[in-house]
DNA sequence: CAACGAACTTGAACACGTTCAAGAAGGGCG
DNA sequence: CGCCCTTCTTGAACGTGTTCAAGTTCGTTG
């Protein structure tokens, strides 16, 4: 009885359609006060009543207040994935491809702007699950930078053999200093964030291009010790 | 009486001598025992009855046990310019002087680590006080773009005339992406860190130097309008 | 010196996240 | 049907951050 049989965590689903049933109920249950009254004004109790259920049961599905986030990361990256494949089906240039995907992960998240903002502390605590850089979130982010390898592949932009493989994970870095600038974006409608990206996409179009510059060769081989270095 | 008199931040100093002693006792506390056990596992009534005073009047002085932490970031901040200024004594090439601010910023932080990485989430969260780029903020983040201004003046680097300005606050930017790096850097000693800023300093060294150069001089361009863009 | 008021201090009380021992539901098996 | 075991559900209770009405201290003023 010591060892945890519940399913604390998305990893674990409910084995009967009982629980899976009750699981969903919450879940959308708590996705909708976190819309509706943000993160930290949305209590567990608040929750359980709204859900019809006792306070104890949510945490017999979701580890804790926080882990009912990693389910939102799920859902966010699933949308995302949709809301980009018309960009991908689309474009066949770089620039445009990773401008659309950029701008398609922003659409997805916009109606959750405010509440995104006061979840986002605990994504950026190293020990938290919730972090995108720990274990727990490891099958989100191998998505999500397999969005931005596709970004790549699909395109017709000619980079350095050697960064190639390295790329598609710099770009979904990219992607979090978006988020991070967007974040912390409060122009109405958030549309600094827009030029960011507008901004930044042809930078990066042309640095990708330039890897292969002769002169630029040392740089690029001194940034790829340091990502070979930095991954042990 | 519903007004807010008490100096909640470190803004309002308090008026007598005696407040500010029962202040400084309180944050001596805290730093000891967040030190000792850890933020989250240290309790306010704990730094209360060790400081040996009421619960109650720890919030007197800090509005909440977040605030503590803002006079974390002071002291710190304090102690990195301190341990920065041989470096801008001794050297004055510009990746000498950055490299040693950089490792000085990590050798003050070190001893926290632990620590550091629990409080790391407040500072994330975009309507935090402690988020660095929030208002209340702005004087420790100036003073931390100043040493960068340091670095660059006391140099012999030659800089793009245009993005001289702008770059103390860049290296003061990449500097938060060290931390941000180091507070989730959980190899021994944070060794890790240590070749991070080993590795990026003659990047970075090499792409100010190259930002004069003919082919590069869009490029600057192209990242001068869009930093500008995004300071509105 | 006595009265006043600002500065400071107190600790009980509140709301919230979380835990856990106890029980209910449901279904497989003899 | 009766038994048993897993799955699921309950809600009281605990520890925490935070609030606040009430009290104390102490320099200033008439």
């Amino acid at each position: 009885m010591t060892e945890q049989t519940a399913p604390t965590t998305a990893a674990g689903e409910p084995p009967t359609a009982r629980g899976e049933q009750t699981r969903q109920l919450i879940l959308d249950t708590a996705m909708r006060l976190f819309q509706e009254r943000g993160y930290a004004r949305t209590t567990m109790r608040a929750i359980a009543q709204e859900a019809g259920v006792a306070v104890g049961n949510a945490y017999y599905y979701f580890g804790s207040k926080d882990h009912l986030i990693q389910e939102f990361y799920a859902r966010a990256q699933l949308q995302h994935r949709a809301a980009a494949q018309p960009v991908l089906d689309r474009e066949s240039e770089f620039a445009a491809r990773l401008a659309g995907v950029l701008h398609a992960g922003i659409d997805v998240l916009t109606p959750s702007h405010d509440f995104a903002a006061s979840f986002f502390k605990t994504a950026a605590e190293p020990t938290s699950p919730l972090s995108p850089f720990s274990a727990e979130s490891s099958a989100p982010r191998r998505a999500a930078v397999d969005l931005f390898a596709e970004v790549l592949d699909g395109s017709t932009a000619r980079v350095d053999a050697e960064l190639r493989p390295h790329l598609p994970e710099l770009l979904w870095l990219a992607y979090m200093g978006v988020v991070l600038y967007w974040v912390h974006d409060r122009s109405p409608q958030q549309t600094k964030t827009r030029r960011l990206i507008d901004g930044a996409v042809p930078l990066v179009d042309r640095l990708v291009g330039l890897s292969r510059l002769r002169v630029l060769r040392p740089v690029t081989r001194q940034v790829l010790d340091l990502i070979r270095t930095l991954r042990h």
